[in-house]
DNA sequence: CTGCTATGTCTACGACTGTAGACATCGCCG
DNA sequence: CGGCGATGTCTACAGTCGTAGACATAGCAG
């Protein structure tokens, strides 16, 4: 329960404006991320990083624009959405499944913001961080027509399980087979990769209708 | 003051101890349903029955325990999932794109859900209500082998979609097409009722694998 | 009517929150 | 070596939170 941030143990830490907010907001992140935004207290993200509160206002402005910063920086790495096009249903697949394993524990935007939405205005900063981030650069390797939507879909399976799985931890689905829910994930992927959501040609669905 | 009683037709509030917990636990619904249960204080359950703080305390024990009663409450009826196996695709695919389209602003129970889980006790009573309501009875109606996963599977899907398009409402999604949003759900739900999650079987995965 | 108990209100407390202003100290520059 | 700005801490303040105990009142039993 100490702090340690990354210091190297002896030295207590030197005055150094950018490593002290870089501190900070490596802190808010992992507290944002473990307890939500009004359940973190500046306080806390401050004793994380080894300052006070009040510097992390003095760095930040306030605890609203230090979420936006945290929500910037979490959502950018790339870390279930894979990047290439052609094996995006498999590495999503394989990389949720494993990402939301009751052993995987890293932080993770994805739980940061399940457990902020609750506040309106903490919503409204990740709804931005969103389109900035990730709904942006998958839009644009989504292929086929109104990528916009479907991309939105597909973040939407995938902070659903994460839910399931990481949040509320429902028993079936937290221990499920890792192989399983690999290729039922990526099933569910390729429906909304492969098909476009106003077929106007036969009402046939793609697929999966067939019982086997 | 007791400005009102909140009651407008049938008269001031008589006193009547199964009445005014109704309103309380009425009260107390809405209220974290909005505002989460982190963010819905006592004081403001009470006011939406037209009571005071201490008699929600007096009833329910502890604002953890009227939240366990109203998550049991909410989560009751059934709001998404059809009833009828046989037409579980459509049905559960229309309601949900129905119920979180813009114009809809009912209170729902997975939008309590979603703006609760932040709290580690609420998401607790949470799963325990999931476990209870929602999963057991998906669980049964649910066609094949391994039906608890794949029940809970269903359920993120739902509930990323609930988060997606009504609590952070991400602009692409929560104006979509109702049509075509019905049609995309219909085959994603299709995948997860038809497909068993462990086809161990000689043929290959059932489906969706093709390009099409 | 009197009295009693269920029903509801009032005051208050300790803990916590985000944030503002005043104060202290380190480390570079002359 | 001597300041001096940058960096960090301390105290404090309104406000809200959940909750406890004492107090008031309504409605029924006798």
């Amino acid at each position: 329960m100490t702090a340690d941030t990354g210091e190297s143990g002896d030295g207590p830490r030197r005055r150094d404006a950018a490593a002290t907010r870089e501190a900070i907001l490596n802190s808010a992140i992992e507290a944002f991320t473990r307890l939500g935004y009004d359940g973190a207290g500046v306080r806390e993200v401050a004793a994380g990083a080894g300052v006070t509160a009040m510097l992390v206002n003095r760095y930040f402005g306030s605890k609203e624009k230090l979420f936006a910063e945290a929500v910037d920086r979490s959502f950018a790495p790339r870390t279930v959405v894979s990047d290439d096009p052609s094996v995006l249903s498999e590495r999503t697949a394989a990389r949720l499944a494993a990402r939301t394993s009751p052993e995987a524990d890293d932080l993770d935007p994805f739980v940061l913001m399940l457990r902020s939405v609750a506040n309106p205005r903490a919503a409204e900063i990740i709804r931005a961080g969103i389109e900035k981030h990730v709904g942006r650069h998958l839009t644009d390797i989504l292929p086929g027509p109104d990528a916009a939507p479907r991309a939105e879909l597909l973040l939407s399976l995938i902070a659903g399980v994460w839910l399931m799985r990481k949040v509320i931890a429902t028993p079936a689905l937290t221990g499920m087979d890792q192989g399983a829910l690999t290729r039922q994930l990526h099933d569910l992927i390729e429906v909304i990769v492969a098909t476009p959501p106003d077929t106007g040609g036969g009402d046939g669905a793609p697929a999966a209708t067939s019982p086997g």
